[in-house]
DNA sequence: ACAAAATGTAAAGTTTTATATACTTTTGTA
DNA sequence: TACAAAAGTATATAAAACTTTACATTTTGT
């Protein structure tokens, strides 16, 4: 499951920091999600996606 | 934050056990979901939204 | 090259998701 | 009305998300 939160967070010109501010979160839960290190909970996917204007199932791919 | 897991179970015709053992999850979990107790995983709501063949933004409503 | 900012890493602790089991209540139907 | 299947409820437990703090490393701008 690999998801593009770094590619968005570089497009929008954001830090982890600045990101997790903006969506209510602790820069360690963002920088986890870039890693991989774990799988958020829908409500902040849905936030993540939301703030950045594109779907869920684009920003987080889960393949098969 | 509401969902339409229920209502997407009944246009299924599907059990809470036969959802379950669809998307691998307990038939807890799944009634869990369904009564707003928690909050699953981003991939658990994509793997029921593919299910359903919908978006997960349909499938979950934050509001705000 | 230097300083500051950003990112990476790590560990301890809290909260929440998810499982398993078991029992009760509801619902459909014979 | 009686039975079975489905849904609801409860509790205990395990696993994972998320927070906080703290420090090391890398990147960036001047």
């Amino acid at each position: 499951m690999k998801n593009l939160v770094k590619v968005e967070r570089a497009r929008h010109n954001l830090t982890q920091a600045e990101l997790a501010k903006e969506i209510n979160v602790s820069r360690q839960t963002i920088h986890a999600i870039e890693k991989n290190k774990f799988n958020p909970s829908v409500t902040l996917a849905i936030r993540m996606a939301r703030f950045f204007k594109v779907t869920v199932e684009y920003l987080f791919d889960i393949e098969e």
